[in-house]
DNA sequence: TTCGTTGTCACCCACTTAGTGACTACATGT
DNA sequence: ACATGTAGTCACTAAGTGGGTGACAACGAA
């Protein structure tokens, strides 16, 4: 029985969710009680007694416990559905308040003097995956994809694979391992995959700890994006240049045609 | 132009969404300007330069800003919908991530001794709004609801209706006004609707700045739930018992047969 | 070299929040 | 009625966080 464990984790994921410490604890805490008063909860939730009743009160006005005003007053907390589906709700209403907002927002386009040689860097999971969607679907003509993590073929990437290769646009995958290649093939019927030798990878500057690669993205030729795994800190983290000319560009173009695409496009 | 009116909203919502003050303006500053160096940004954010770096380093781990690291740095925001995905995302995950770490939590069911007399107060839009949309769904025989006002008749709560009306729960709603009861009859064409004189809505006990009733829900007879809109913060509160021989239940039950239903179900 | 710019740090101040205790009102049993 | 433990509010302290500012070294362009 982890449960210990989990309500460890359930604190934490409800403190990230903006609570605080005391009202994590409590909501927690009423989650396994199914109705208690403010000394139980403040046994076991090891929240100080007289700071149950604010605690409460804020839990109560976000609409995630419910209070009997008798005495002693007993608090319970909404079901786990209500819970989330109420959370779910706040979420997305303000982040549809933020979509109007911003929308409406005076975009200032000061005399942009777009450089030449520009190459972005970001990072996190989530940020990287929906660029990489975003980038798939703008594809005309060819999309080269080299996946180095089983975990990084999500739902919705193949959903971008799909949508694009049914617009005409070549699709070339790679991946590390056969497994990984069996499954890409079998959710995305259409592209050409083939699996990449470790060789350039894992490569000749192997220093010591790998950094784990995740994604490698072509796009026409034109575009690219390359993302790596933080071995310690699990962290993705990419970089991402545009434009033909672009030199990271023009770099990951020259190894795909030699060390990648070569056995299966002889290349340009 | 609202613009500014809008960009301080867009940075309202950003804080609620879990960003710092530095961060949100940041985050807007970038979202208007295309590309910007720290200073440029810092002069039209009114976030000191020197503390742009660490905002921006921030928003980049969240993946909401990509870093050129050139001299100067640029920053650039993503786009919009980029931005909206990633943080819905982010949100969904420690949702499910909550979902799983409270369902895998035991439960301590201490002899739970149940008294009579339970009155559950709760508050909050969205909190009530589920709770409503959860016993509406549970009804097995019927379900009489009043609605105060028009804004609550969200398209969750006429799924709920619908659904439930379908299993052969009988459905009465009332309206305060006529366009909103036709506005019912056209969205859930099965229910009874009717319109309540304003009498005890407004009622007897007018005091002054009247407490706008918000809504008036009974199921199967026994489990009600009542709210009623705070006429200055706006706040929503519900108070919600259950059980038939539940006091609050009796007297509701009471005022329905009377006041209300009365003209269309001779009532018991 | 020189001077403005860029980026990093270290710091202060105000505010929030975790943690504690005083005190009043209440409820219970005798 | 009384006394004793419980319930609830409030006021306070201490620690941490975040907004705000300046010192300073590294850099880049005249």
């Amino acid at each position: 029985m982890d449960t210990t464990e989990n309500v460890e984790e359930a604190i934490n994921v409800l403190q990230q969710l903006g609570l605080k410490e005391y009202e994590a604890r409590c909501f927690v805490g009423l989650s396994r009680l199914r109705s208690g008063t403010a000394k139980k909860l403040s046994k076991m939730t090891e929240v100080p007694r007289t700071r149950v009743y604010d605690a409460v009160r804020v839990l109560e006005s976000q609409g995630l416990v419910e209070v009997q005003h008798s005495s002693p007053q007993e608090f319970r907390a909404v079901s786990l559905e209500e819970a989330t589906e109420t959370l779910r709700d706040q979420y997305e209403a303000r982040v549809e308040r933020l979509e109007y907002a911003l929308n409406t927002v005076d975009i200032i386009d000061e005399g942009d003097n777009t450089p030449v040689q520009q190459v972005w860097a970001l990072s996190g999971q989530s940020g990287i995956e929906n660029r990489t969607d975003q980038l798939i679907k703008e594809a005309t003509d060819e999309v080269v994809l080299v996946i180095g993590d089983e975990s990084l073929l999500t739902a919705d990437l193949v959903d971008s694979l799909n949508e694009v290769v049914s617009n005409g646009v070549t699709l070339i995958i790679g991946a590390l391992t056969e497994p990984l290649e069996e499954q890409i093939q079998t959710k995305v019927p259409d592209a050409t995959t083939f699996i990449t030798g470790l060789e350039w990878l894992h490569s000749e500057n192997a220093t010591e700890d790998e950094t784990a690669i995740g994604r490698l993205l072509l796009i026409d030729r034109s575009t690219i994006l390359v993302s790596s795994i933080m071995p310690d800190s699990k962290e993705e983290q990419a970089i991402f240049g545009e434009g033909f000319g672009n030199g990271l560009v023009v770099i990951a173009r020259r190894l795909m045609a030699q060390g990648l695409v070569a056995a299966h496009d002889p290349g340009q």
